[in-house]
DNA sequence: CGAGCCCTTGATGCATTTCAACGAATGTGG
DNA sequence: CCACATTCGTTGAAATGCATCAAGGGCTCG
């Protein structure tokens, strides 16, 4: 049960995760050595899971390398994907208190990420009052993300969603010049945004006809015309 | 800037908001007190708003009496409504601390709610951390119901959505044996579930067909066959 | 009692799913 | 390193669900 606080990968997920660097913060040194002793370093393979939907919440996790699907399945088998996490993002915390996760997290790729116990951070956040509001802010910025993805899809049709969300993973993935690997499969972007795989491939052929996207290998993808899609997904 | 906390109303609604009677919260009694001097009763006629989307987040309210609707509508006129709340259901706060509003909240009916600033009630947090706790839930409750709601818009086909929306509407009005009134309109329905008017009617059509819903006036909703859609939402 | 809005329903066309086939990519054991 | 198996991505054809457009009926309120 220790955290290397001063690796730099550690450093920097704490950082973009928090908005600012945490030793700036009122009792962030403080902050800082509580994750010292009582976070860990995980390691999760490709495919495994962080948690399951149902289990107890003990953990917080905040992702140092490689990527996370939140998702939800259905006893009829019917999967929903409610989010893609990264780098310095946060999971574990859109649950009440006490209770139980309402999502599984599931590694895209090798996983290495924060492990924080629920207890310790809420009861820290008793007496730092500074680190948890910025902390609760996170759980609000979570739902606003929530509100985007829901107007998104009660809108747009699937061929605009799908635009709507190459955009999207163009801002969130760390990426130059347009061009970046999506880390998840068809079949999860179909689940993401509420359609068929089908679907999903006829949109990308769709946008590459038009001129305004670029594949490479099945994961790389190089935006072309930004303004014609940007046009597109607002009507 | 003064509220009747004595008020039967009043009580009702807080203490189905907090889950229970915040006289039995340490604290309890120094937060009525704070309402008391810091929040007062606001009249909002039917289809006026409370809030709208892009105002600064000065306040929370909670509904003492009558319904509320949250929506967004986009520059090119298309509207999600996100949730429909009732009586002790919060408002106000799915926003990150000092920014805006995200939704806009419109009255269903004629409205009577607690209005509260959100400075006050973030400040008395910090003194009153079981009180913060279970506000920071209610957050947390709300996310909970987005989840949900996600997942209900990505699954199921139009017909499904509006089923599982009729049998969420009877556990959350306060009704007898299967029997309510929709306070909101048949737009609005549709605008909630992500179809057209034209698609949320003929849902409705179909459900009377199948013997099991009735609708005696537009808005009187009996509900005559529970199983047989709680088995058709879940396929 | 009439005007206007909301609800309902029909006809048509388009978007999406479904079912199915095939090629491309990926992984595995010989 | 190759042959094979397997999964993943793409595409076609048919079927279906839903939106759109349009009209008519019912409710509500002045």
């Amino acid at each position: 049960m220790s955290l290397d606080i001063n690796k730099i990968s550690v450093k920097n997920s704490l950082t973009s995760c928090f908005g600012t660097a945490l030793e700036s913060i009122n009792g962030g040194d403080e902050f800082l050595a509580l994750l010292a002793n009582n976070a860990d370093e995980v390691h999760i393979d490709s495919h495994d899971y962080l948690l399951n939907e149902g289990e107890s919440a003990d953990y917080v996790f905040i992702p140092i390398s490689g990527s996370v699907m939140l998702e939800r399945t259905a006893s009829n088998g019917a999967r929903q994907v409610y989010a893609f996490l990264f780098t310095g993002n946060i999971l574990g915390l859109s649950t009440s208190s006490i209770a139980k996760y309402n999502y599984s997290a599931k590694a895209l790729s090798d996983l290495t990420a924060i492990r924080i116990n629920r207890q310790v951070l809420e009861e820290f956040f008793k007496r730092a009052l500074d680190i948890g509001k910025k902390y609760h802010t996170r759980t609000e910025v979570v739902l606003s993300a929530m509100l985007d993805h829901l107007f998104v899809m009660g809108q747009r049709t699937a061929h605009q969603r799908l635009a709507h969300f190459l955009l999207d993973m163009e801002n969130r993935l760390f990426c130059h010049k347009g061009q970046y690997n999506l880390p998840m499969s068809r079949q999860d972007i179909a689940d993401y945004l509420g359609m068929t795989v089908s679907t999903a491939c006829r949109g990308f052929t769709a946008l590459k006809k038009k001129g305004w996207i670029s594949i490479s290998s099945n994961s790389l993808i190089i935006i072309n015309d930004r303004d014609a899609m940007t046009h597109y997904i607002t009507d």
